[in-house]
DNA sequence: TTGACATGCAAGTATTTACCTGCATATACT
DNA sequence: AGTATATGCAGGTAAATACTTGCATGTCAA
């Protein structure tokens, strides 16, 4: 269940593609647990509409809600986060300044430029 | 014009969010400099398709094109999604378990299930 | 110079996405 | 009970996205 496969992380780069959701994390990120109401207050637009941006970080784990009474409380997950990470960025991080410096060899070697 | 500002930053995640352009990273990190027909190989789509990916890779500087006589050579470039690690993600790793903590004692606090 | 190969450019379609409006429901407050 | 508050659900529109087909251009090799 809590395995990390390419669906679920495809979920989650998905749901990090609008800076809409990303303002919404980073809100969370400001004052976890806010209801929907008070995150509507930063995004002109209708609540409707952050709701389902809303609906697409709980679909990618980001954000888990908790409701108490009528009030339905935010909260920021971050483990997916690191999980895209640990997945998939480092490994192109690693070999960071190796491949700098074989493109830069590429680009003063035989490589032309275009006209 | 090396600044990563907002927009770049939203380049680069619009360009993590497709799967296929995922997998063109994925191919040139296992070898490097491939020419467009050869990334084609590996992607189940028309050429031209497989280019329009790729100008956005380009676009978000994930990638660099070396032209080498008619054959276009494509470069990864892993600066961009290390500033997107560095100026965005970290923030929320950071925090990690103080997060997870504060929502396990909400959770298990005042805070209802809904029905 | 001719033919094969590597790529570009442009326009068109289909799907997905972001967002809206309108109405329904449930909880809290007095 | 009655009103305000917090949210859900459903349907519709506009724009963005993924992908296609068709044709043009430039490079290599015989």
């Amino acid at each position: 269940m809590t395995t990390t496969n390419d669906l679920s992380i495809d979920r989650v780069f998905k749901a990090l593609a609008d800076s809409g959701r990303r303002r919404l994390l980073d809100q969370l990120h400001a004052e976890n647990g806010q209801t929907l109401t008070a995150l509507c207050a930063c995004m002109n637009m209708t609540r409707q509409a952050v709701t389902q941006h809303l609906q697409l970080l709980e679909a990618a784990n980001l954000v888990v809600v908790v409701w108490r009474g009528r009030e339905k409380l935010h909260y920021l997950n971050p483990v997916p986060l690191h999980a895209v990470y640990a997945r998939w960025v480092q490994k192109f991080e690693r070999s960071h300044l190796d491949l700098l410096h074989d493109l830069k060899n590429q680009l003063e070697g035989s490589a032309h430029e275009k006209a």
